[in-house]
DNA sequence: GCAGTTTGTTTACTTGCGGCACAAAGTGAG
DNA sequence: CTCACTTTGTGCCGCAAGTAAACAAACTGC
């Protein structure tokens, strides 16, 4: 925090100061219009309009002068404000159980091209990421697109500051795999352009939701997700990523939500991990688990299809349980004022939301805390998006400094 | 979040911007000189210099520059800074289950009149705010000192953004009492000048803590301490606290940390509140505990005495253990980096500081996060010099505009 | 006493942005 | 269709925060 920032900044460095706040609004579809974003800027109409047309210059977003299809208001039409199309783009790619995915992410978490995921050899990380990166290489290649940085998202805990996976369980690869160093190298080995960042799925699920999707508005948004096997949360407070001082924050698989409950590898008993996933789901219910890359569709299938089924009904109704009982504990730590949920977590709480949410509120301490929002996850490969907007969070900062 | 802020900040509202900035430092320690100030804000020493005379000439801070003792290393001594002792001063109030206290508290944390605590009826927050902010205007009278505004302590959860005590338990109040309005109302009856604010007395003293304590430099900072009856919970981030979307974040006390355990008026068994407080200590103890306001000093008293004995051993032992355990959970959810314990958990880390460290460690999930150092509260009074904080934070944001 | 180092001060100069006046582009009433 | 009205975009002026650069001041060590 301290220690004497010799890096004296000099006014050369500096952009216009408004550019990036300007350019967050428009990336977060906050600002629709010019005259919306000189409000949320709190300046002038000069100065937005200057602030505008240098973000257009930079070839970031679009200005409409001839508006077509009016709001229907008085007064003159205000110019409408939109990500461009052919701008620069962020290379996304996840890791997962079932293989991975690149893809080309614009401003405003539009996906442009995306390479669909290939089961592959998981052991070594290094192949691995290599592949993936060559995938977002020759994405890249055919789109003709500028590249403004890339981030990787992985289903494991990545401690800070070094960027190493701790516990990478569910895809093969060894504890403590340096992943934030080998997808740099790849990066850089392919050529591609800009800063290369590494964090946890279920973090960028919730920074993309926030910013694109279910989240958005939220100032304390917390986000609990499962994979095929396992469980992941996230907290966004005031628009930003928080995940401790060691990256280890809302690492919340551990938690006890069943004190006689099945032994976890943790060495506990009960955890959320083991009561709340899509395993354990399929157990509770009576079915025989398929392969593990297909858990949580088959999982998600049998709550949308069969959910007539007393077997299936009363599986559910335990999950949701355990859930809430692990939902409240968060609450009561955090207040937060909205809730998202995904994977299987998502279809628990489309399947019966009211019971979700009476177990919440009903554990939770303080009627108040215990009535937050549930909600479900609404973005496609959010986590696709939201290591795109780690990339693209050096241009939403200082655009002129980022894109100089 | 949103909604069109018609609030044009007009050039002639804002003052010199890095004023503020500049006043925290020197508050909270961190500018010693104006040559540190120039370097921790980043600006040039003229621009350095202009703001330390502005706050000079505002009558918050003092440059000498006759410095005297210099430092000792080369070139020029640099112009100490530091607090105006006769500068003005915020109220701050407290109350707590044996009694009230007031006390006029200048820039850095410092208390420069305190009246002391007296044992009054406590069925009425009106009547006993009423006694508190008297004295508090006694002092101010007293001292003829400048007042900036007031801050209120209370040992209860306060909800956002209403300002009600949800439970203030310990002190004879009704639950859901409209604390902040009607401390309110009485500071502006007094005839006490600035605004008036309300909180938990666990958040406030993590703030003061954070900015003149045991907790500076901490970017993620978890404090826990117990009254005499009880346990509170706060998280100081990036120096802001974190109080959640409606106040009640970090309200620790219902954490399970024996399942086992005596009952709780929660409604749930071995909770924190019950297992690891005062009273907890003196049954476990074996002691016959005396009067509800002398429960901290008694058990205190204590441990510090008599650790020999095996009664009061094994009863520190067990809250310890038990204190720990609960720490963990907090850790694997916030992972902060540094933990800081007042009341009954301060003089049992300071028993048996490493007996508590291995516990948090061992039930920590990862090896980092478990690691993270404990600490003692250092300041007196913490909660009277973070209410104060409170009341200094508009000063703090824009010395100009708050002093107009 | 003199070179070397670090800090404070003075004097332009740059520049982001507010304020203002005016132009532009729509709506609705008659 | 025209005119009043509303809201938005643009050009111009000026302020003031803060940089940059040159100079002065204060202390150390040889």
């Amino acid at each position: 925090m301290n220690g004497k920032s010799t890096t004296t900044r000099t006014k050369l460095e500096r952009g216009r100061s408004a550019l990036g706040p300007a350019l967050e609004l428009v990336h977060t579809g906050r600002a629709p219009t010019r005259a919306v974003l000189t409000s949320e800027l709190g300046v002038t109409r000069a100065t937005a309009g200057a602030v505008a047309a240098e973000l257009e210059a930079l070839g970031l977003i679009k200005v409409d002068s001839s508006p077509g299809s009016a709001a229907g208001s008085q007064g003159r039409p205000s110019h409408r404000l939109s990500v461009l199309d052919s701008g620069p783009v962020a290379l996304a790619a996840q890791v997962h159980s079932d293989g991975f995915r690149a893809a080309l992410v614009g401003l405003g978490g539009r996906i442009v091209a995306t390479a669909p995921g290939c089961v592959a050899v998981m052991a070594d990380p290094a192949q691995v990421l290599g592949e993936v990166v060559e995938a977002g290489a020759q994405l890249l290649r055919e789109s003709g697109l500028r590249c403004v940085g890339s981030g990787l998202a992985v289903p494991s805990a990545v401690a800070e500051p070094e960027g190493t996976a701790l516990n990478p369980l569910h895809i093969a690869w060894p504890a403590g795999a340096p992943v934030r160093e080998v997808f740099s190298a790849c990066v850089r080995a392919a050529g591609i352009a800009g800063p290369a960042f590494t964090a946890n799925d279920v973090n960028l699920a919730a920074l993309a939701e926030h910013r694109h999707g279910a989240g958005r508005g939220a100032q304390h948004l917390l986000c609990v997700a499962t994979g095929h096997r396992g469980v992941g949360g996230a907290l966004v407070l005031d628009g930003r990523l928080h995940s401790g001082s060691s990256g280890l924050a809302l690492e919340v698989g551990h938690l006890t939500v069943n004190p006689e409950g099945r032994p976890c590898h943790c060495g506990g008993r009960g955890c959320l991990d083991v009561e709340t996933d899509p395993l354990a789901f399929l157990v509770a219910a009576r079915r025989e688990p398929g392969p593990e890359e297909s858990l949580l569709k088959q999982s998600g299938d049998l709550l949308r299809t069969e959910y007539g089924d007393p077997d299936v009904r009363a599986a559910a109704e335990e999950l949701i349980d355990r859930l809430g009982l692990g939902l409240a504990g968060l609450v009561n730590i955090l207040n937060p004022d909205r809730i998202i949920l995904g994977g299987l977590h998502r279809d628990l709480l489309e399947a019966d939301p009211e019971r979700l949410r009476a177990v919440v509120a009903d554990r939770s301490l303080w009627g108040r805390s215990g009535s937050v929002p549930i909600l479900s996850c609404t973005l496609d490969h959010n986590s696709l998006v939201g290591a795109a907007e780690l990339a693209w969070q050096p241009v939403l900062d200082d655009p002129l400094a980022a894109l100089a």
